[in-house]
This record gives structure tokens, C-alpha cells and sequence, in this order.
DNA sequence: TTAGAAAATGACAGCGCTGTCAATTGTTAA
DNA sequence: TTAACAATTGACAGCGCTGTCATTTTCTAA
């Protein structure tokens, strides 16, 4: 029925042993040998035998997903492509959901990593923003990929799969620039999260390049919530309009704050987008929810998690990764809530 | 490090043949010498070797969840309350994403729970809900636990967790009525689902139990979509008024259809909740997103699914269920969009 | 009390693979 | 051509547990 490695073994003509070295990539085996048993193995459709290969050898062929995220469908999408990678390479997927927050979470994450035996972490934020915390990973020998915001990994503790936010929060500001908009306030998420920061400097970027002076009035310091986008958006449309102060447009640092503003704006009888553009960023499913519907950034997840966790097997296997992508740029979407000025 | 089989053996001084019994719940073992190895087992904090048990029992250890859900909420919590069973009761679990509409889903499930030798399957709809699907799985030795709508298990194919939609949708109807709306709209979702039928169920109890005549003009028959929701409130609030055709309050089926029934009357310029009550169903994040914030029904997925996991670990090791909770009424949790007539 | 049956326990093989180390084959340089 | 070495391959034990079956202990009834 299931094929073991003893009938490859057979059909190929050679030791079991040496059906298990090119299972593994192991260098000394001859390539006229391989290939007899790559032939072998795609005939018998042979998948080696995991509780076997855990029990007997001191390698690991499983990975963890440490999570901690409040965006389901982030996480979801996020599993669903390491998931993918796991399938295509036979490693086993270990799902650790749980509270950055706790406090001796770190320990505990260790001891779950031991218990399982796991040869590697894919880490999304909080956890991949955390050098001390992959630092702690990484001096264990366990192998870890990092999928975080920015263009370049910040350190050398592990390979990092990026998110270049900076550069696509700069399309999103250009294009509230190019509808007609100078008066652009930017409502952030959480000061200590990498993606704020970069997409604050998209921001940034975007007026310096087309000469629009930043007023600081028109930043607001937030956090990633609906409730964050309503406070934000009710002190920013309160400001003073003949002082030159009041926005035209808003650049959400999500699309939940987005939503709030939204939620604030309609509050305050602001109609959507003929006096206020509001734009976000994640094109969350929600964001098509809205009214009217959020122009938005979007980003491939599951693509991106496929990569990464593809990249941290590789790592573990020791093979060079085949120049996967390491860096996504997510792309604008425009919808119905900005407009011009 | 890590106590194996073999040193609760030597300190309970057994062989290590009677820890394995005692591990797996076997009987012929003397209550004495159960508990001796208990005891060693405690002190030692053994944990069996899940590895060497799959490769040398017949017997599985692995549940897998299978699901095709677009709603990422409902399947992280679903997924993180059988994770916690399966770490109570040393299971491991598979996570199957799939497609319900790909044409040899069935088959391709099957293949997959023969190759990782799964014991057992939590489903939830639309797999739950499908008998054929049920009875495929069973026919093969395979358990199954159901979570479902409903008051009741449909047949005797297994297990099932229910949750009884109806008992809360007639809650949600009748706070409509005591806010004084007897003018009340319904707004389904697919009609092949058992929730949509479940709830219109306990709409029409509502109804009756107050002697509300039921009106089939204010009856939608939609989707589980935001956009559904939309067209839904666009036709129902254009009938005539004069009529007595035109709802004072919708009860949609979910919170997405709610999301899309609120949009829709913000359109057409009707004040919510002073004009126009609107509930949903579901509690899903963004129904503290919506403007006004929706009224709706609380369910506890997490605990549901703990529950039906453990039913399921139960029925594989053949204990008898420690009597868990088999029927879920979800919670009316009552915000901002519906209000007196 | 004791044969006979039932209950409790243990000895041992082996699940499918990998690690170790020995055996074989191929290659190089003198 | 051959010793010396490197590359390749294989034999075998054993990972931690469970299934089978034999053995020992306990219980029952005459």
C-alpha cells in the first residue's frame, strides 16, 4: 500500500541506507546512483515516513508558526502558505499561538520548541521585530525566518523575508498628492511597531518629494484599533480650517484605523471622499466593507509565508535556497474613499 | 532529559509494557500498580513519545481539522480551541484548508487523512452539514465530531457539538419586538445552509409567539455577503410605506449582511438606529466597526471547539465522554444599531 | 485445599528510519 | 603498476513505543 523506504530500496537496487542518503541530500552519493533512486521514489510515489525519521534520527523535520496577532485573516493567510511549503518539502507544521504579552512567554516558547523537537521558527510581528527574543531562538541552533517590515534585514540573526511598507506607503501618499491633496495628516499605529515607523517614512518621503511641508499637526501618535481611527480622525477634523491646519486627506496606518476615521468622519457629517479622502493600508477584507470602500495597500501573505517558510527549510536542509524573492512590495488598491481635492 | 517509557518502568518497577497500558487507558491493569505508574509518571513528568507511537501502534494519535471557511475569525478560534484539547490529551493535529467546491475534494480529504493516518476529524460546516461527506468518512473507520446548527444531531453518523441558532435568533427577534417593531425584515444567507435555516426558524417562532403576522415581502433571500446585505436593505427599504410594507427593523442573518444592510440604508439616508433597527449575528470583530455599532449574537467557538475535540479524543481512545456540553445557545449582545421604534 | 479459569504482567520482536562504522570501489600520484 | 587515500556504499543496531503471546499471579468453585 504505502510505499517504505525497503521497496525503493529494492526497485532501485541499493541499501536502504543509501535511499535514506539522497532522501536527505547527502553528498556522496554518486549521481548515477541519485538518480536510480529518484526514479524509484517517483515511481513507488515514496514520502518518507516522518514518526519514523523523528524516532530514529537526532534531525527534526518539523517547524513552528509562533503567532501572536489580532488580524485572523493575517494569520490565516500567513499558516495557510507555510503550510503550503511544509506539504512540498514533507516537514510537519507546528501551530503555537499565544500571548506576547505573558510574561515568561520566551521560556515557554522554548520549552514547547524542545518538547517538539522543532528545527525551525517562522516568526511574523511582534515576535519577528524582537532581537532579543530571535536572539534567544537563534543561540539554540534553531533555525528562524523573519517576515517583517522594511528593505533589508536589520541584523544578521537570521535570513528575513521583507515587507517593504516605507516604499508602498509612499504610493499610497502620492497618489492622495496626485488627486490634488497637501494637506495630508497620517494617523499611526503603535510607535514601537516596525510597520508604523516605516510607513511613516513612506509618508515622509512622499510630501519631501513633492516639496510639501510636514505639519505636525497633522500626525497623529495611535495604535492599531477602530477606536484609534475615531479619536484620530475627530482631532484632526477639528483642527482649525482657516489655519490652514484642517486635512484633506488621511493616510491610515491600517485599515482598521481607517475604518474609525471613516466611522469619525461620518460623525462629523464630513462626506466621504468629496471632503475627505481616507486611505488604509493592509486591504483587510473589511476595507471592502466599509462606506464607501477603502483605497488601500495590499500585500500577498500567503505568497509571502510560502517564501519564507520554503527559505527556512532550506536553511535547515542545509541546501542553498533557490534566490527566492525576499522582499514584496504591497501594491495600491484603489477604491472608493479618496478622491480629488 | 526527556523521561522515556523505560524510567517510569525502573522507579514505578513495572515493566514497560504495563506503563504502556496504563498510558492508553487499557484495563487488566491492577488499580495498585495504575496508580504506582501514575505516580512515577507525575514525578518524572513523562509525556509519551508520539513519535514512536505512531511508528509502532496501529493506532493514531493525530486528529486533523478539516475547513473551508471564508471566515478567518471563526476558523482561528475554532482551530486554537481543538489545538488546546489535542495538548490536554497528547493528539496531535493536522490542519486541512481546502476547498468544499473543488471536485475531487472528497477523495483528496480521504487520501490525505489515509497518508497521515488520522484518527479522528473535527468538522465544521459546510463539511458538517454535508451527510455524504459524513458517511464517506465513517464508512472508513475514521471518527467524526460535528459542529453544527441546530438543537439536535440530524442522524446517528457521529457525534455532533450544536449550536442552536434558532433559541438565539428568537432572542434577537423578540428584543426587535420589545423595542415596538412589528414591522421586521429578514435577511437570509445561503439557503443550503443549516444556519440560515436555523435562524429564519427562530424568526418565524419570534413572530409567531407574539402574534406578529409574517410578512413575505420582508423576507430576502441572500447570501452571507456584505454585498447581499446591501441589495437586500436597498430592496426592503424602497417598499411603500404607505403599504406598511417598509421594515422598521432587519434581522440579518450575520453581521456581514448587517455590515452591507447598514451601508445601504446610510445611502438612502436613513438614520440608524432612530429610523431603521438592524441586527446581526455572529459577533465577528468588525460589528464593533460598523457605524453604529451592531447588535447581534455571541457565540463561544473557542470553547465549542475544545469541547468537540475533546468528544472526539474521547471517542477514539473509547472512553466514555466526561458529559461536556453538547448544545450552545449564542448570547444576544445587544450595541448601538437597534433601538425603539 | 486445589484444579482450572481468569486476570495481570512481562519478554520480545519490530514499526521505518537514521547514525555509526566497516567494507567496497574508485582515484591519484609515485 | 601499486600503495595510499578518498569516495561511495552497505550491515547493523537501536530510537521509544506497541502488538503478540507466553508466563505468572490471583481468584473461583468444588
Amino acid at each position: 500500500m504505502k510505499a517504505t523506504i525497503n521497496d525503493v530500496a529494492k526497485l532501485s537496487g541499493v541499501s536502504i541506507k543509501t535511499v535514506s542518503r539522497v532522501m536527505n541530500n547527502e553528498p556522496s552519493v554518486r549521481q548515477l546512483t541519485r538518480e536510480k533512486v529518484q526514479d524509484a521514489v517517483k515511481e513507488l510515489n515514496y514520502q518518507p515516513n516522518l514518526a519514523a525519521r523523528n524516532l530514529a534520527g537526532t534531525k527534526s523535520y518539523t517547524i513552528a508558526y509562533v503567532y501572536d496577532n489580532p488580524n485572523a485573516y493575517y494569520v490565516i493567510d500567513m499558516q495557510e502558505g507555510i503550510l503550503a511549503a511544509c506539504r512540498q518539502q514533507g516537514f510537519e507544521l507546528l501551530i503555537n499561538p499565544c500571548d506576547s504579552q505573558q510574561e515568561n512567554i520566551t521560556e515557554e516558547i522554548i520549552s514547547t520548541i524542545k518538547h517538539a523537537r522543532v528545527a525551525g521558527l517562522v516568526l511574523t510581528p511582534p515576535f519577528s521585530e524582537n532581537p532579543d527574543f530571535v536572539k534567544r531562538i537563534t543561540d539554540l541552533d534553531i533555525h528562524v525566518v523573519r517576515i517583517m517590515s522594511g528593505d533589508a534585514a536589520p541584523d544578521e540573526l537570521s535570513p528575513c523575508v521583507m515587507v517593504n511598507d516605507r516604499d508602498a506607503a509612499q504610493t499610497i501618499t502620492q497618489h492622495l498628492i496626485d488627486l490634488g491633496h497637501n494637506k495630508i495628516a497620517f494617523i499611526a499605529g503603535e510607535a514601537e511597531h516596525m510597520s508604523t515607523i516605516e510607513r511613516y517614512k513612506g509618508y515622509r518621503r512622499a510630501l519631501k518629494a513633492n516639496n510639501i511641508d510636514f505639519n505636525k499637526n497633522l500626525l497623529i501618535e495611535g495604535e492599531y484599533s477602530f477606536e484609534s481611527g475615531v479619536n484620530g480622525a475627530k482631532k484632526l477634523m477639528s483642527l482649525d480650517n482657516s489655519a490652514d491646519d484642517r486635512p484633506s486627506a488621511i493616510f491610515s496606518c491600517n485599515d482598521e484605523i481607517a475604518a474609525g476615521a471613516l466611522f469619525a468622519a461620518r460623525l462629523m457629517n464630513f462626506n466621504i471622499p468629496e471632503q475627505l479622502s481616507i486611505a488604509g493600508f493592509e486591504n483587510s477584507p473589511f476595507s471592502r466593507q466599509t462606506w464607501p470602500k477603502l483605497t488601500t495597500a495590499n500585500q500577498p501573505n500567503k505568497e509571502i509565508a510560502k517564501n519564507a517558510a520554503s527559505l527556512l527549510i532550506s536553511q535547515i536542509r542545509k541546501q542553498k535556497s533557490n534566490h527566492e524573492i525576499s522582499q514584496y512590495v504591497p501594491q495600491l488598491v484603489v477604491r472608493d474613499s479618496t478622491g480629488k481635492v
